[in-house]
DNA sequence: TGTACATCAGTGAACGCGCGTTCACTGATGTAC
DNA sequence: TGTACATCAGTGAACGCGCGTTCACTGATGTAC
């Protein structure tokens, strides 16, 4: 056994990491104290010597979440100035995210975390708040720039780009893997893009 | 108390819909033995006498839901003969549902049920394809009849649609009726609907 | 129409299990001298 | 550099609670005569 001894900080980022892996395997039921502590090779009473308890554990998994997520905001605004690559780019990373089991829509985004802690829902519409209000920043920007549509609501906009990719990752979990994301994810955005952005001459992107 | 004793037949499906109820109301957690005989006005280990367990149980309330959404698609059939039209309605009829508490894409349409009994996973997935192939059909009918573009893959299409309302029955779960559903669900159709309609001279459909 | 009996939906006490949590302890790590 | 001590992350036994499930029972309903 590991029978190292981590500062507490390590240890809470460690076991806040574990708790969103837990979740985005196995749903909330997946999420015990007993689960997430074996994960990190440590007895369940020892996850309290860094949480007060199960609820302070799921917030804390919740704010890496967070952390992620907007961290994925960030790097798209940097990789290039154009909304809709931009937007691209963020589905890219969504799937991705789906792929590598990384709990994203399927869980967090979700209400699974309903039932548990007083502060968790409030936390999770926090986060999709952040992401939805990302998203709809650079749909403004596209929108002063010109290339996307001026009379779409950018929060709308926002919803349904959330849209392209939550029912997909339920399909995808529920079929284990069987339904087909990527291809899911290129030709949804090939049909969004057309819908959103300001027509230009290469009017032709079709279907496939 | 009511010490009416009914039928198993009627009991069944009173059972199962008091399960659907209570899934949607609180999500799988507050889908235990105890609170849905509570809903029925029984004790916990009358539901014995109906079900062989939880896990029958929960299963018959998925099968319930997948008659209520079927109807769904065979109500909207007959409204009108116009694809366009008919997902219009279908989508307003989630709404409705969404606005009524009922289960729907909050718990049924997702994965809530996954950590459940071994089958329910195969039944909600089982209903979400029968779904997506109704949607799809709605959609080829108006491929062959000239209103959505020939271009678009229906099944693509028929997982986008979905994705119109599922993010947006989350949001107005999380923020417990402050999201507005309705006014998404027409801006998302407004939008939507320009992008799978074939180009017709009311182009003009825009924003708000 | 009335009586005796069988059926079976509903009851309530009791159980076992999993899970979150507590607590006295141990022993590794870091610090003071 | 070495020794004594304090700190505190990790342990394992024990607990209480909620929940699913079992079981002997009760008493209402329907049927046979």
């Amino acid at each position: 056994m590991s029978l190292e001894k981590l500062g507490t900080e390590v240890r809470r980022r460690q076991i806040a990491a574990a708790a969103l892996e837990a979740l985005a395997a196995g749903g909330p039921k997946a999420l015990s104290v007993g689960a997430v502590a074996r994960r990190v090779g440590l007895v369940p009473s020892a996850i309290y010597r860094h949480f007060r308890g199960k609820d302070e554990m799921t917030v804390a998994a919740i704010g890496l979440f967070r952390e992620r997520i907007m961290e994925n905001i960030r790097a798209v605004r940097e990789e290039s100035p154009d909304a809709l690559e931009r937007l691209e780019s963020v589905l890219n990373r969504h799937v991705r995210m789906i792929r590598d089991n990384i709990a994203m829509p399927r869980v967090v985004f979700s209400d699974s975390l309903a039932g548990g802690p007083a502060g968790a829902k409030k936390l999770v519409l926090g986060n999709i708040r952040l992401y939805l209000d990302g998203l709809a920043d650079i749909i403004k920007e596209g929108q002063a720039a010109g290339t996307i549509r001026p009379e779409l609501a950018p929060e709308t906009t926002a919803v349904m780009f959330l849209g392209l990719i939550m029912p997909a990752a339920i399909l995808w979990h529920l079929t284990e893997g069987g339904f087909d994301v990527t291809r899911h994810a290129a030709r949804a955005w090939s049909t969004f893009r057309n819908a959103i952005a300001v027509n230009t001459s290469s009017q032709k992107r079709g279907g496939r």
